[in-house]
RNA sequence: GGACCUGUGGUGCAGCUCGGAGUGCACGCCGGCCUGUCAAGCCGGAGGUCGCGGGUUCAAAUCCCGUCAGGUCCGCCA
């Protein structure tokens, strides 16, 4: 039907007869004898020289036949990327008409996310979201081409899993044949590729779709896809290395550039440095302890365990409702308070001043410190929270954030290794410590003993990576011996009843040879979004759904006729 | 479960604080003119449940209450 797409026609191809085809994107009409069509398809447009263009109306589906040929001296357009050329002597075949388009595909409109979601075959049209599709295609292609290379064998896992009421919220499928039973849909395959390390496979790998019935964000929607791997007879060092392999082979492939070497640094590193376990390093504004500055302040505020400082350079120029917002932000986010500084030159060369509501209860050499231990200089402010050493630390990280954080799409690639994260992270309504990754992650082997006697400060063997301040995934080293599993569930207070009830089949498993293992799984969804420079992932999904998990364009969720909820002996109540 | 922002011809906005006739801008659409444009240009035209419901008022896009939808965030996401 046709010979080329459009906009791969170039100055070497003058003279060719072509055929192209797509969608009209515009016309320019010059009277009787003259009009110009931009054809485009999914490469780009070609103009096309036609006597008349009555018959071929925006986002018509056409077919031209035509000659290329040089456009005449000075008509070239060097913002297109067949800007030299023309078609000519044009036969034009309206393939198929359309209505006119709810909104203009030009890219110079912001259309509301929701007409786009509406018509979202019309948006899919759009130069973005061709780049990001396609974007999205090659990744998938680099991951696997990676994968393959490392000896990853591609496995399919069941989407029709068991309920397993742990972490995040299941969605169910009712079971016909067996009323009152339902599969759940995997929150990821995480069990049955532990599973397959028993049964041998060495190394499995999919890119899966999991599914998590909680409420939708920016980066996070219903049903995301990861690249899930797991491998045998494997450390740590290993299974980063293997995900580093396949992260840079991706990123490569969109920019074209081999990416330096990630960052690595500890969980206990990453909360002291940035307030974050997903710190951004696209730039500095690292957090201080100026506690022991402070030791003996008049300001009993500022005795507590640990006082925290970030510096905003040439922040001193904000005004006090921008200063009194921080404030709020901070006492929202959980701090007591938040101090600032505005630094100022002081008396003689060099010497630096403060002006803060604090300012006067302060010795000379408190304030001087400060300055010192932060780095202040003058011009710049800088803020201070006083408190628990973690809490206080987020909170700088995130008004750090707030303050200064880059756009989505600048400041590099800021690859990052957090490792060392702890086993549990808090403890829930019953004082039980909750598990910080997931309960099949390995404890510390250094830590086994602080199990029983003080699980909070017992280090996983465990790790996220992290790009530009945003969680790309998590893995870990899992445990392979029924003992020690016994041991983590009973730390998180699972009784042996309801561990055979949940997770019987896969401590059986364990039973009959489990190889030691470990894996990862990182969201595709949010490092394609990066690469493409989106702050949203719904940019980077053909048909996502809306904050409150619906899609405009088919109406899902939709009601189920009586007959089939009778089938499924499924009675609505509510 | 909660906080905040948004909702006005097909699209994007302004109008809302201080109530006074659906007022305005840009794009698109329809028709006319136009032989080198390229986000073409010029002239004319059509197109409205101001998200929805209620209240206040002589009078509501505008003020108040409720509700729905979209978005950002908190909770949630082992």
């Amino acid at each position: 039907m046709r010979t080329s797409y459009c906009g791969t026609l170039r100055a070497a191809d003058a003279g060719r007869e072509v055929s192209v085809c797509g969608w009209v994107a515009r016309r320019r009409e010059h009277g009787e004898h003259l009009a110009f069509l931009d054809v485009r398809d999914h490469t780009g447009v070609v103009q096309c020289v036609v006597a008349r263009a009555d018959a071929a109306r925006p986002e018509h589906v056409v077919k031209v036949s035509g000659t290329v040929r040089l456009r005449p001296e000075g008509t070239a357009n060097p913002s297109l990327s067949t800007g030299e050329v023309e078609l000519a002597d044009c036969k034009l075949e309206v393939l198929n008409a359309a209505e006119p388009p709810p909104f203009v595909l030009d890219g110079h409109a912001e259309v509301d996310e929701a007409v786009r979601l509406k018509y979202r075959y019309v948006d899919l049209r759009s130069a973005r979201m061709q780049r990001n599709l396609r974007l999205r295609a090659s990744v998938n292609s680099a991951l696997r081409r990676a994968m393959e290379r490392l000896g990853f064998v591609e496995i399919e896992t069941p989407l029709l899993w068991t309920p397993t009421p742990e972490g995040a919220r299941e969605f169910v499928v009712p079971s016909r044949l067996q009323h009152g039973s339902f599969y759940a849909l995997p929150q990821s395959p995480q069990i049955a590729k532990q599973l397959s390390m028993v049964g041998g496979v060495d190394r499995y790998y999919q890119i899966a779709r999991c599914l998590r019935d909680e409420d939708l964000r920016a980066d996070r929607q219903f049903e995301f896809t990861q690249l899930d791997l797991e491998a045998s007879f494997v450390g740590e060092t290993d299974v980063r290395a293997f995900v580093t392999e396949a992260v840079k082979e991706a990123a490569e492939a969109v920019t074209g550039q081999r990416p330096p070497e990630f960052d690595q640094m500890t969980w206990a590193e990453a909360i002291a440095r940035y307030g974050s376990d997903k710190p951004d390093l696209r730039f500095g504004m690292e957090i201080t302890d100026v506690s022991g500055v402070l030791r003996a302040s008049e300001l009993k505020a500022l005795r507590a365990a640990s006082v925290k400082a970030i510096v905003h350079p040439g922040g001193a120029s904000t005004g006090r409702a921008r200063l009194d917002s921080l404030v709020e932000r901070a006492k929202a986010l959980g701090a007591a308070g938040l101090v600032w500084m505005r630094v100022v030159p002081g008396d003689g060369p060099g010497a630096l001043e403060v002006d803060s509501p604090v300012g006067k209860y302060l010795s000379h050499g408190e304030r001087s410190g400060v300055l010192a231990a932060c780095g202040a200089a003058a011009g710049d402010l800088v803020l201070l929270v006083a408190g628990e050493h973690r809490r206080s630390c987020e909170v700088l990280g995130q008004l750090r954030l707030d303050l200064a954080r880059p756009a989505v799409g600048t400041g590099g690639l800021r690859f990052a290794w957090i490792v060392d994260f702890p086993l549990f992270d808090g403890v829930d309504e019953l004082g039980r410590p909750q598990a910080a990754h997931h309960p099949f992650t390995m404890p510390n082997p250094e830590d086994l003993e602080l199990l029983e006697t003080d699980p909070l400060a017992v280090r996983a063997l465990s790790y996220d990576l992290v790009l530009n301040g945003w969680e790309l995934g998590s893995g870990s080293i899992r445990i392979h011996r029924a003992d020690v599993q016994r041991r983590v569930f009973s730390a998180l207070g699972m009784g042996d009843d309801e561990v055979e009830a949940r997770f019987g089949f896969l401590l059986g498993a364990f039973r009959y040879g489990a190889p030691p293992h470990g894996g990862f799984a990182f969201g595709i969804d949010r490092l394609v979004a990066l690469l493409a420079g989106e702050e949203n992932i719904r940019e980077v999904i053909a048909f996502p759904k809306t904050q409150s998990g619906a899609d405009p364009m088919t109406g899902a969720p939709g009601p189920l006729g009586a007959r089939q909820l009778a089938e499924l002996g499924i009675k609505i109540v509510g």
